[in-house]
Formats: structure tokens, C-alpha cells, sequence
RNA sequence: GUCGGCGUGGCGGAAUGGCAGACGCGCCAGCCUUAGGAGCUGGUGCCCGAAAGGGCGUGGAGGUUCAAAUCCUCUCGCCGACACCA
């Protein structure tokens, strides 16, 4: 039978739940608008109400309340908002999967419910009153307005394009939700092809601006630019213009970013799906081009986009000239030139592209060399150089290096106007419309005599019908009238991606109940930009990129004064058990309410801290959970009582001096604080590890209960509470202290009372280590060489040898090297 | 294939040019206890040695440096992103 607690022992059920009321109760976490502090906007990515929410999915959560904590005690007005990404697929597949009957929207509130107990209960705190759901009216209310903005700026349009369909969810897909020809929410289903009018907005126009300023987000990973920078894919070159034979008015216009490689072009490619093929196709080679181009228009992207496979293509039997030297050369049309990137058309060079040179091989076309590598001309091209070199076979332009080449060939083809210098993206414009119910419909009305109507803001918003259907199967709700005229017209049946809705989330928090606007200015300006915004580097590029770009487009509205939305950025790694991410739906997941209930919040807080670097990926394990709560127990007992552990027996030699008690409170101090800033929590727990275990040392060793006892309690409490703030609020209110802890001022380094006036003297011979030296702090060259010639084991090393060099680093090293 | 990241004790990891292994887990020995999945003390990279001490050691090979886990070159392995973008 278990013996019954002491009355102080440490039982976190008796305590969390009791913080957690006095924090909502007294507003802890609500950031006012008008505080005269500095702001600091600390945002954690908002979530998809999965209602699967495990200690896994709380690290991010746990390390954004930990840095809004201290920041509040650092005397910092913190904004530290939550929200709902609740919109989305997963709601209407989850409705669906449960039998029907459940609506999306009574599911995703639910489970809204439930995450938000959950937070609370983790001892998480947030400005609960500027709490948003996207997929309620007054929210999304101006996600519509906002998509009105981008159409009155031009950056809304309405096109007919080939556009990728999932089948199993029904569909369309961003090219950013198909992965290797893959439905992203679906690996082994392919996506297939289909021709819609859409909706798109012009991101492409900010594609400059999006690369360009990843310059100034210094204190983003570097991963994360780079995969940006990736995906925006600018490139420079030209477009040039190779006219048909036999079609005085035809030419085709095609881009490279090889100018210098122009005569060594031996012929041209079209994608299938180019304007001209049907025309420049002759008549013994129609059928077999016919037949192609129907086999690719029906292909998956998977196949097409494999480079395993082998390239094909067929002769259309006409020609086109060269303009650099009126050659004639053959076009093909081939599937490996994509109509939807440059101009649909290339010059192929085999001797200078892998690609090119890998079709010329197979369908025995020439090759012919034109930039030279270093090491001079070959004879026989094994493979295509791609590399820079020297001009060859090319005229006027021989002998020029490849890159001076590029720049005297575009003259050349601008002096002439047969061609011009082209910047190309990657990046395309952002497909918006999705055949779902369970999105932001896009506020428009087609009408028989007006055409495309925005539907007036002041109508807004164009809320969603009570019944869960397709809304293109509910003409009770698309059957409208024409806001111009009166007549019967038909609503825009699409809802907007979910995307759109994350765009702008961070920026509704600075005035979440604004009804005149979707953000006030003043107070945007005032919380912009995010000071640090943490999350899952899944979002490194899609949520990222379009929250950047929708943040340009309000700058260029004038409606925000920031430019780019998040000053610094971290990705936390993902939580595993048994070597799988953490999920309830994997069966691996702890829940919230089995840790609060057992181990407690607090040491299920300091572990998702201390269990590994945070932005790796880490196992969890009850091991590692009970070797923290052990901690928190000995903290527990060092503060409330100091006399019991004093009283047990101590290490042999243990320090007990009061002096050197309060440096290493205040090195701690530093460090700690240090260590919360840069995230890194796993090494501040450490540190605090330390403190605790000098602390407890000091004690045993008869360490007096002074003034500098009494002091590194106090410090030790106000540098774990970010991270145990139940434990630590109960233990400073046993203390006797006034006021909450939450509220008390973070402590502030103070170098001189951290300085050690004693330091160990690092002696190295020759590189090696050969003795320690105590010495005095701030020792000269010549005194710590005159110490360390003292060791026997220096002299010994040095075989009676003068050093004929000394490397000395105060305090720390001195290299004798003989 | 291209780009990026990582590789350190039995384990998670610390150290970003200056004492490798902080902190924790685990393990070993001892103490305390009616008992221990509790607490305390000491130990714990590997090799030689009774010890003192010495040698080796951060995936591998080379290099730069007085000094390298850290910087450079090559290489192996794992992970991630992109993948015919002309």
C-alpha cells in the first residue's frame, strides 16, 4: 500500500488545474492595444482542429508559450493569439467517413472544443478573446473581401486551363498539392488532366519581389530560402524568334538560357500541346503526330514527368531557320518540352543539354559543338558538356568566352529584333477554386447580360447554406439575381483554397472583431510584422510563399506598413514514439489528458524542451519523461524544504560558499536567457539542471540559508516558470511572495557578478594537453607563462626545451610549442 | 540525378576553431530502508596499467592551423526537398 504523501509534496493534479483558473481569471496572456511596453507578436502556425491534438503536436505550442512567458516577464507586451485553419477537405471527409449526417461545421467546432480544453490544460496560455475560425461567417466575411481586393488590383482572373484533378477527392489541385504526379493528400493515387475555368491570382507578378526579399529574412532557416528560392525558379536568358519555312507569317518563338549555344542548334521541339503543331505539320507525317499528341494529352503527369524515361517524339516534317546563320533545321514535337513553361517551344542543342542530347542519339539527329570546354574542342561528344567554355563553329562570335557570349549574342538578336533577354519563373500563378462545400465561396455572380459580377462588399459575406451538399447541386443557393441588374444570374459555385485563408490570419489578430474592415490599420501596424513565428517546416514553401505575397499586395493596397509578415522563423521537429510520428490515429499518440493526468503538465512541458535540439525530429520515451519529473521534484523540495535536504548527507567537498553560489546563479541567469531566446530549450533546461544540482550541493554541504540562498530560489523559479509555471506559481506562493510569477520580473544578467575570479588554466605542449592550472582570472601572457613553466608535467613535456612560441587565450589556454 | 542537412559514449544529446562527451537516461559499486520501479554517495568513451600515468578517440581518407567534432578536399552512410523548367 502506498504510504501517504508528506502535506508539500509535489502532486501536480492538486496544483495545475488551480494556475490555470487564476491565469484565465486574471487575463494573464491578453495583450492590450494601447500598453506603452514594446510589442512582440509571438505566433505559433495556427492548426487544422483534427481533434487528434497529442503531446506531439503540443511541442510548438509548448515552445511559443515558453518564449511569450519570459518575453511578458522581460517586460514585453506579447501578443500570443490562437486560431482555427478550419476549413478544408479534412472536415468533409471526416463528416462523411462517420455516416454522414455530421456536418462539417458541427465536427470542426467540436473538435475546436476539444483542442482548446486541451491547450488549457498544458497550461498554454493565449489571448483567448482574439481567437479566430476561418470557417465562420465573420471571418471569412473578409477573406472574400479580400479576394474583391485582388480583383479590383488586377491580381484576380478567371481562366480556362488544364488543371489537375484528384480522383478520389474530386477535385482540382494546386500544382503545389500534386507531388511527383501524386494527389499530396493521396501517394498513390495519380492525378489526372482536366480542362476548367478557374480561378487564379497573379502571384506570378510578385515573383521578383518574393525572391528578391528573401534577402532581407535573415533570421529564417536557410533551407526555407532556399526552397523558396527553388520554387520560384527565376532564370535568365532570351527569347528568339526561328521563322517557318514555307509560313511567311509563322515563326516560332522559343527561350533559352543559352544564347551562346545558338549555332548549335540542329533542331526544334514544340510540346504537344502547341499552337502551331497542327499547322506545321505536313501531310505524310500528320497521322503518326496525331497519334502522339493524343497519347501525351492523355498521359498522367507521373509519366510525363519521369526522367527515367526514355524521351519521344515524332518529326513533324517542317523546318524552321536558324536566325543566327539561316539554317534549316527540322521541327519535332516531343513531350519532354512542357507547353507551360518559357514559350512551349525549344532550339535544341545536343551538344550543350543532356536532354536534347539524349533525343538526338535516339531519333540520330546532329550534334554539333559550339562552346569548347577549357581542356579545348573534342572530336567525338560522349555526353553534353554543359559547362562554360570557349565559342567554336559560331561565326563572327568564335573565340569569345561563353559568358561574354550570352551578352554579345543578345545584342545581336535585339539590334535585329529576331529576339530579346527573357527572365522565366517557375513559379505559376496560384489556382484558387476548389469544387467543395466546406471552404470561403468565391464572391461572384455570373449574369446572362453582365457577365463576371463581383458580388458588392457590402453584401458580403456570401455565406455557405445550412445543408452539406456541393453547392453546384443547390440551386436554391446559386440561383441569385445580378447585383447590376435585377435579372437572374447564377453564383460562382467554387470555394477558395484553404491557403487563402492562412494568408492572412496572423494580421484579422491585431483587431479580430473588426466589422467595418479585415484588419484595423492602426493596430496592424501596430502588431506587424510577426516578431517570431513558429510551426512545422511542411508549410516551408506553400503557406510561407502565399502569406508573403498576400502581405505585398495589402503593403502595395496600403493597407499595412510591413512588407514581409515574419521577421524570424523556426521549425520545430516533429515528436515520434516507436519510430513514427506522434498520432492518435497511429495508436502511438499520449494524449494530453494521460500526461496531465500522470507525469503532469509541467514535466510533460520541460521534456518536450529538454528531449532533443528542438528543430530535430525526437523520440519520446517514459524514460525520459520520469528522469524530469525527478528534477521537478528536487526543485521542489530545494525550495519549500531547504532544511530536510540540508539535513541528508552531502558530497564530500562539496562548495559552500555563499559567493560562489550567486555567480553561479548569475551565469545561469545569462545563459538561460540566453538559451529561451535562440529557442534553444534543451540546453536552458540543462543549465537550470545544473543551478539545482550546485544548489542542492551547496545545501548538504551545510551551505547557509542566507540572503544568497534565499536569492537563487527566487532566480530559480522566474527561469523554469516559462517552462513549469504551475509548479513554479504554487512554489512562489508558498513562499510568500507577493503577486503572481507570471507577472514578476524576469532576472537580468549581471557580467560582473558571473565573473569567476579564479579560472582553470588549459596548459598545452605542443597542442597537447599536459596540466590545469588554477590561476587568477585576467592573467598576463608573461605571468601565465611563467605559471605554466612551473608545472613538473609542463617540463617534462617540454624535455627541459624553452618553447620558441607561445599561444595564449586569457583564460582559457596557454600552447607552449617547443 | 541536382540541391540541402546530418553522422560524437550503451542511448538522447552538449561543445561552431581553444579541456570532447555538459545535462539527462541507462548501467556498475556502496549506503539507507521491513520493502523498492524510492532516496543518497561514488563511478561510468575505448585500450594498457595495481596505481601513478600513458596511448587512442567525434563515419572513413587526406589537408589547413600552435590548436579541428568544428574550416577545406575527396569518400561512405542516413534523412529531407526538388526532380525533363530549356
Amino acid at each position: 500500500m502506498a504510504s501517504r504523501p508528506r502535506r508539500s509534496a509535489y502532486i501536480p493534479q492538486d496544483i495545475e488545474p488551480k494556475w490555470q483558473r487564476t491565469w484565465a481569471e486574471r487575463g494573464v496572456m491578453k495583450a492590450s492595444d494601447s500598453s506603452p511596453k514594446p510589442k512582440y507578436y509571438d505566433l505559433v502556425m495556427y492548426p487544422y482542429p483534427s481533434g487528434d491534438l497529442t503531446v506531439g503536436h503540443a511541442r510548438n505550442y509548448v515552445m511559443g508559450d515558453a518564449l511569450a512567458r519570459m518575453k511578458r516577464m522581460q517586460g514585453f507586451e506579447v501578443l500570443h493569439p490562437f486560431g482555427w485553419d478550419s476549413f478544408g477537405l479534412p472536415a468533409e471527409n471526416a463528416a462523411t467517413k462517420r455516416g454522414g449526417g455530421l456536418h462539417p461545421r458541427t465536427w470542426t467546432l467540436n473538435n475546436i472544443a476539444k483542442g482548446k480544453r486541451e491547450l488549457k490544460m498544458l497550461g498554454i496560455l493565449y489571448d483567448w478573446d482574439r481567437e479566430v475560425t476561418v470557417s465562420e461567417p465573420d471571418y471569412y466575411k473578409w477573406t472574400q473581401w479580400l479576394f474583391l481586393l485582388m480583383l479590383e488590383r488586377g491580381l484576380a482572373y478567371r481562366a480556362m486551363a488544364p488543371v489537375n484533378w484528384c480522383p478520389v477527392d474530386k477535385t482540382v489541385l494546386a500544382n503545389e498539392q500534386v507531388i511527383n504526379g501524386r494527389c499530396w493528400r493521396h501517394p498513390d493515387v495519380e492525378v489526372e488532366k482536366r480542362d476548367l475555368e478557374q480561378w487564379f491570382l497573379k502571384i506570378t507578378d510578385y515573383a521578383d519581389r518574393l525572391l528578391d526579399d528573401l534577402a532581407m529574412l535573415e533570421r529564417w532557416p536557410q533551407k526555407v530560402r532556399v526552397m523558396q528560392t527553388n520554387w520560384i525558379g527565376r532564370s535568365m536568358g532570351a527569347e528568339v524568334d526561328f521563322p517557318v519555312v514555307g509560313m511567311p507569317d509563322e515563326s516560332i518563338r522559343i527561350y533559352t538560357t543559352r544564347p551562346d549555344t545558338l549555332f548549335g542548334a540542329t533542331f526544334m521541339v514544340l510540346a504537344p500541346e502547341h499552337p502551331l503543331v497542327e499547322r506545321i505539320t505536313t501531310e505524310k507525317h500528320r497521322a503518326r503526330l496525331r497519334e502522339y499528341v493524343e497519347k501525351a494529352r492523355k498521359e498522367t503527369e507521373i509519366e510525363r514527368l519521369s526522367t527515367e524515361r526514355e524521351k519521344t517524339g515524332v518529326a513533324t516534317g517542317g523546318f524552321a531557320v536558324n536566325p543566327v546563320n539561316g539554317e534549316k533545321i527540322p521541327v519535332w514535337v516531343a513531350d519532354y518540352v512542357l507547353v507551360t513553361y518559357g514559350t512551349g517551344a525549344i532550339m535544341a542543342v545536343p551538344a550543350h543539354d543532356e536532354r536534347d542530347f539524349e533525343f538526338a542519339r535516339r531519333y540520330d539527329l546532329p550534334i554539333r559543338e559550339v562552346i569548347a570546354p577549357p581542356t579545348g574542342p573534342q572530336k567525338m561528344l560522349r555526353e553534353a558538356y554543359i559547362g562554360s567554355g570557349t565559342m567554336v563553329n559560331s561565326a563572327q562570335f568564335d573565340g569569345l568566352d561563353s559568358g561574354e557570349g550570352i551578352e554579345r549574342i543578345c545584342d545581336w538578336l535585339e539590334e535585329r529584333g529576331i529576339g530579346k533577354r527573357s527572365v522565366k519563373y517557375r513559379l505559376r500563378d496560384w489556382l484558387i477554386s476548389r469544387q467543395r462545400y466546406w471552404g470561403a465561396p468565391i464572391p461572384i455572380v455570373y449574369c446572362p447580360n453582365h457577365g463576371i459580377v463581383p458580388v458588392p462588399k457590402e453584401q458580403l459575406p456570401v455565406e455557405l447554406p445550412p445543408e452539406y451538399k456541393p453547392l453546384s447541386e443547390n440551386p436554391d443557393w446559386y440561383e441569385t439575381t445580378c447585383p447590376l441588374g435585377d435579372g437572374p444570374a447564377r453564383r460562382e459555385t467554387d470555394t477558395m483554397d484553404t491557403f487563402i485563408d492562412s494568408s492572412w490570419y496572423f494580421m484579422r489578430y491585431a483587431s479580430p472583431h473588426d466589422d467595418r474592415e479585415p484588419f484595423d490599420p492602426e493596430l496592424v501596424n501596430h502588431w506587424m510584422p510577426v516578431d517570431q513565428y513558429t510551426g512545422g517546416v511542411e508549410h516551408a514553401i506553400l503557406h510561407l510563399l502565399y502569406s508573403r505575397f498576400f502581405v505585398k499586395v495589402l503593403h502595395d493596397a496600403g493597407m499595412v506598413e510591413a512588407s514581409e509578415p515574419f521577421m524570424r522563423l523556426f521549425n520545430q521537429g516533429m515528436v515520434k514514439r516507436f519510430g513514427q510520428v506522434m498520432s492518435k490515429s497511429a495508436g502511438n499518440g499520449v494524449s494530453i489528458d494521460e500526461l496531465a493526468g500522470a507525469q503532469g503538465a509541467d514535466a510533460g512541458r520541460i521534456y518536450e524542451m529538454f528531449i532533443g535540439p528542438p528543430e530535430e525530429d525526437v523520440e519520446w520515451t517514459d524514460a525520459g519523461l520520469n528522469g524530469v519529473v525527478k528534477f521537478l521534484q528536487r526543485v521542489w523540495r530545494l525550495v519549500l524544504e531547504p532544511a530536510a535536504v540540508a539535513g541528508e548527507s552531502g558530497p564530500l567537498g562539496a562548495t559552500v560558499d555563499s559567493a560562489a553560489l550567486r555567480r553561479k546563479v548569475a551565469q545561469t541567469v545569462g545563459k538561460v536567457t540566453e538559451h529561451y531566446d535562440e529557442l534553444r530549450f534543451n540546453t536552458a533546461v540543462a543549465f537550470l539542471m545544473e543551478l539545482a544540482n550546485a544548489m542542492q550541493d551547496y545545501l548538504r554541504g551545510g551551505g547557509a540559508r542566507d540572503t544568497a540562498w534565499e536569492e537563487a530560489v527566487r532566480t530559480l523559479l522566474k527561469l523554469l516558470n516559462p517552462l513549469a509555471p504551475h509548479a513554479c506559481e504554487e512554489m512562489w506562493e508558498r513562499l510568500g511572495e507577493q503577486g503572481m510569477l507570471a507577472d514578476a520580473p524576469w532576472p537580468v544578467f549581471d557580467p560582473g557578478l558571473a565573473a569567476e575570479p579564479k579560472i582553470v588554466l588549459v596548459v598545452q605542449v605542443a597542442g597537447k594537453l599536459r596540466d590545469r592550472l588554477e590561476v587568477q582570472a585576467g592573467l598576463s601572457e608573461a605571468a601565465a607563462v611563467e605559471a605554466a613553466l612551473k608545472s613538473e608535467k609542463v617540463q617534462g613535456a617540454l624535455n627541459g626545451g624553452k618553447p620558441s612560441k607561445v599561444v595564449y587565450v586569457p583564460d582559457r589556454l596557454i600552447n607552449l610549442v617547443p
